[in-house]
DNA sequence: TCAAATAGTGAATTAGCGTTCAGTAATCAT
DNA sequence: ATGATTACTGAACGCTAATTCACTATTTGA
């Protein structure tokens, strides 16, 4: 019994090491022109062994894929979470999106790219998951958005709408960056993007 | 001489028919699990007549995608163009992309989904084109907003932010509706995209 | 120490599809 | 009408890479 826990560890362990190797190449060269070779000799061990931890090579790509989101949005929540004023839980909102991106350059190409996330029936799992996920996380910043409300920080409006506005600028300014991966890091752009939010950019002065 | 254009026309019809059966396909299966068995059979005719009209399945991919996107763009300028007031030309730029989207859903999930944006290395072609096009347009968008700026509509600022800011809001939108296939036309939220953009969330009498 | 069980190996199998090409049909020019 | 040219056909080829499995190495427990 206390061996079968080391046993556990390890199988852990070379579980994790295979995903990470899995993780780099596919982020480099995508889902279909990754093979399992490569996985295999690039974690050290043969193209046999990686069944005895995934199912195939879909599975492997798909918790790879889901794990590292799932980390992704905790992070997140975690930053937010920890700030008092709806603004400033707004300005980390941006803050740790950015910071995502900007350390795993890699990664977000590869779910840019999308590749792999429609793969056949098995693969529709992936997608399911994706958006299921992003869609609770737009409740997550929904929720934020009523806070504002209620704390007289935001206009009354809805606060649906006003989340899939804040996700798309913070997208959309990932995107260009990643597209012209420029000196600048993203990070210098957190107050612009929450100043446009915020404010707009209209000139008049209607209420 | 005569008959080479009758020939012609034949042929851009054959290959104008092909393309429509492709893009169905494409959409509604991806690029990976589309054949070009499929496509041959869906436009009457054999698999091999296909290579008289497309050097492969990569090439008929690239050309499908590119076209279309290239329809897109000309048709959102058009139709920005012919409003004079910045105001209404912002207002217009998000309704004829959700036009785009409502009109052709199956092929904006094909591009959601990204499948067979980088196929490898020909594919690149494409993916760099999509790039430039998309660049291209933010500086399309930019020149709006730097227009709204000369005639006092819009707040002074980084043209080019407002324009990542006003694409972002647009997608995310789309992206939503596309995700939670809905009842309501996309088209209801035009005017509030616009509000938001123009006036933002915050309550703060800043200006 | 030595079976039994478990973990790891990698060559061989297998399947799917893009692509080719020898042959057939259709069209054209004279 | 008939030979030449062009268009079309679809079975056969070949390549790639995922998956399997008979075998070897290692670890475990008595």
């Amino acid at each position: 019994m206390e061996k079968s826990k080391r046993k556990e560890m390890e199988f852990q362990l070379r579980r994790t090491e295979i995903l990470s190797q899995a993780e780099k190449i596919f982020a480099a060269k995508g889902f279909h022109n990754t093979t399992m070779a490569e996985i295999a000799s690039a974690s050290g061990f043969a193209t046999g062994t990686l069944y005895q931890f995934f199912e195939g090579k879909e599975t492997l790509y798909n918790v790879m894929v889901s794990e590292k989101i799932d980390r992704m949005y905790s992070e997140i929540r975690n930053s937010v979470s920890r700030e008092e004023k709806p603004t400033d839980k707004i300005e980390k909102l941006v803050e740790s999106h950015f910071h995502f991106v900007e350390n795993n350059v890699d990664f977000c190409d590869l779910l840019i790219r999308g590749e792999g996330l429609t793969l056949s029936d098995k693969g529709t799992i992936l997608r399911d998951k994706l958006i299921a996920d992003y869609v609770n996380h737009i409740g997550f910043v929904e929720g934020i958005m009523r806070f504002g409300m209620e704390t007289r920080t935001l206009k009354s409006g809805d606060p649906r709408m006003m989340a899939y506005t804040l996700l798309g600028i913070i997208r959309s300014f990932f995107y260009y960056w990643m597209l012209t991966n420029q000196d600048a890091p993203l990070s210098d752009k957190v107050s612009c993007v929450s100043d446009i939010f915020l404010k707009g950019v209209g000139l008049e002065l209607t209420a």
